[in-house]
RNA sequence: CGCGGGGUGGAGCAGUUGGUAGCUCGUCGGGCUCAUAACCCGAAGGUCGUUGGUUCAAAUCCUUCCCCCGCAA
């Protein structure tokens, strides 16, 4: 078929290179506009884009999709169907009703649940055991589309938001693969997603990441995972401020907070269920380490409070 | 010039009123022990990121450059 694909991130790249290598012809790319990375805010161009340079694939990066160019665009390109994964902006109906097949969506989560930008980290922070990829037919809500196709995938215990995405950027290659040869055959059937089952999974902002060790341990060491790599769950030791890259639940516990094993590992009390040993830490300035090596660098006293 | 922390034996750190370096862990050897990741004794290992300078003397003061990281995006 004749695609135009839109996505920005390395999560879409899987995706994409599925389609040209099941011969589709992908005609254009969409991607959000090159955005300044990392301390020297160098000016970087999404991963969709490098891919899609690579394969000598015209790329569109436009601010907005609402004021007519796109659509124009779209429309002298005159695709068969638009491919949409983790594109982060919103179609406006002009475009979702322009190519025949009209806008497939791959979303990753079991839709209706975890409905928004951050359906895999939520999916880790509020301690689901699986989760998956939907694909659906675009409407004009946020990921309230028709559902054409599901493949559940289990979060293993010790998966993070990095591996879980790694995971199902390649569930997501396949379905969508899979999906579209359904739609061109019209072999698709569209079920309507119950409204009354949705959650949400908005977008995540640094200060979520922010340990409240007034919570139960199960849930603390699911957000350390959920939140990881990005922006990482974090604490402050001392008026440091330490990310907390693994940890995992112990027992016993005293008042939120308190540090109760200091000597060789490094043990945290949290509001009911257990504790939590910090297993990776990274103070501010440092690279990442074990919890043991930051002690070896500086003593860490139990019943020290972390907040 | 966005703000800030840091580069010291294998790892994490201390040491900045200048006088060639210390801690925790690890490593190696020995001891104890039924045994041990535990404990005891001992040892090896560092041109203190780089360049130039000040000084009788610099990890420590000034200077050049390189690199790492937190915040911010």
């Amino acid at each position: 078929m004749r695609i135009v694909f839109m996505g920005t991130p390395q999560y879409s790249v899987p995706t994409a290179s599925a389609l040209l290598d099941a011969g589709h012809e992908v005609a254009a790319v969409f991607c959000q506009p090159d955005k300044p990375v990392g301390r020297k805010q160098i000016l970087t161009p999404p991963p969709v884009k490098t891919f899609a340079v690579s394969r000598g694939i015209s790329v569109y990066q436009p601010v907005t999709l609402r004021n007519g160019e796109a659509f124009e665009i779209i429309k002298s390109i005159a695709p068969d169907v638009i491919v949409v994964v983790a594109y982060g902006k919103i179609l406006p109906k002009e475009i979702l009703d322009l190519p025949k097949y009209g806008c497939i969506n791959g979303h990753a989560s079991l839709l209706p649940k975890l409905r928004g930008a951050s359906p895999i980290q939520w999916a880790i922070v509020t301690g689901e055991k699986k989760t998956g990829v939907t694909v659906m037919q675009m409407d004009e809500g946020m990921d309230t589309g028709d559902i054409l196709s599901v493949i559940e995938t289990d979060i293993a215990p010790d998966d993070t938001a990095g591996s879980l995405f790694e995971k199902l950027s390649l569930v997501t290659a396949r379905l969508i693969s899979k999906t579209l040869l359904s739609v061109e055959r019209g072999a698709v059937h569209p079920i309507s997603q119950d409204g009354a089952l949705a959650t949400y999974a908005p977008v995540i902002k640094k200060e979520m990441a922010h340990i409240d060790f007034s919570k139960s341990a199960d849930d603390i060491c699911n957000a350390i995972r959920g939140f990881n790599p990005w922006p990482c769950a974090f604490c402050f030791i001392d008026g440091r401020r330490i990310k907390v890259l693994s940890a995992k639940k112990q027992s016993g516990g005293d008042k939120p907070g308190i540090v109760t094993e200091s000597d060789g590992k490094l043990v945290v009390s949290c509001g009911f269920g257990g504790a939590v040993e910090l297993l990776t830490v990274q103070p501010e300035g440092s690279k990442p380490m074990s919890a043991a090596q930051m002690l070896n660098g500086k003593k860490i006293p139990t019943g020290t409070v972390v907040s």
